[in-house]
DNA sequence: CGCCGAGTTGAACTGAATCAAGAAACGTGG
DNA sequence: CCACGTTTCTTGATTCAGTTCAACTCGGCG
């Protein structure tokens, strides 16, 4: 895949990019080609990058008492960073992985803001993403907040049909708020 | 309060605004000084509005099954509104109501991305919003899923400490996903 | 004063967690 | 392509935090 494939993508999914954009994009910009399980950001770092996913799947997590708790799930055509690091310029509190063999685009904090300042469809994307972002943790607030874990399920499953052909089990149970033991009970009733 | 003292807050709380800005934001907006328990936006409603409190404190609620769920409260010199509905254009599923009697600046979505398109430091204004608000949600997120009802009464107590003062215990409650037997329980401990 | 809404307290119940084993599936090397 | 070890998932038994339902208290205000 080109650059100019994964630019494409993005257009496709979220604005228009005038040229001298893309071209700068091309010029700032990198593409990883991660395997499955690669760290593309540890805990701790200041995780000044965000990586637009052209092809695979990747997973935001944090350690809590040293358990593994996933705290966000990315797909092709969707953005992911340890956003509390690159908006706070504090250290990660995420891990961030791959969960398949990936395609990613990696755009620097400094490349973004530089992009922002000069090219206002670009400044755009970033508002388009931040506000998707945005809603999507508004309802997950309302999932979590008022439903059994079965709906929880559910609800995950209308979002991401095939997401438990990509995850592992302990990741989306641990995305859910739920163990494991539940989750599988949940998806094998009373057998 | 005048409508100079309320955009000064804004510039103080944000980011600085052009003279030309200011002069546009005072002939599109209104000020508007509900009492408490004032129903700003009803369920169902196109809700275009984002209200900006100089003075006072508002919550966002939906009934669930007829249950009074609060989903936000804002407070001084921040913005509120039905991010639902303001954002995507869809019926608000959200009422919003004064807490005390307030002093708000109320602008509409058409007027706001006037603004945006105008005044490059309104539009970072906007951003700079929608990410606190992101992060906010990110952050209680984390609250809801992982910690005690114990845990999660006080992290509120750390970010809002007054807020016993001024909201109903039931909103708390509500707000945090715990009953309100389980709150007074909490703030009560085996007496 | 008496009522009413808000908060408290008590007791029984329940959904999900925890702890503990075992079964499948997976992958690596012989 | 099979044997073995590792990781992932399932199943069962027990426990517990928080809910539910119900009764009671308190403070304000008409």
């Amino acid at each position: 895949m080109q650059i100019e494939d994964i630019i494409s993508k993005i257009e496709s999914n979220y604005i228009t990019l005038s040229q001298n954009c893309k071209e700068e994009i091309i010029k700032t910009s990198r593409i990883i080609t991660p395997l499955k399980d690669t760290k593309l950001v540890l805990e701790g770092q200041n995780a000044d990058k965000t990586y637009f996913i052209a092809k695979g799947a990747a997973r935001a997590f944090y350690l809590k008492d040293g358990k593994d708790i996933t705290d966000w799930f990315a797909f092709e055509n969707n953005f992911i960073c340890s956003i509390n690091s690159f908006f706070q310029f504090v250290p990660s509190p995420h891990f961030i992985e791959t969960l398949e063999e990936s395609i990613l685009l990696e755009l620097s904090r400094e490349n973004i803001l530089e992009l922002s300042e000069k090219h206002i469809e670009f400044d755009r994307l970033g508002k388009i993403i931040i506000t998707k972002t945005m809603l999507q943790l508004q309802q997950r607030i309302s999932s979590i907040q008022f439903e059994t874990a079965q709906q929880k399920y559910k609800n995950l499953l209308e979002i991401e049909p095939n997401i438990t052909q990509r995850v592992a089990l302990t990741h989306i149970a641990s995305y859910l708020g739920i163990t494991l033991e539940t989750l599988s009970r949940i998806r094998n009733p009373k057998k």
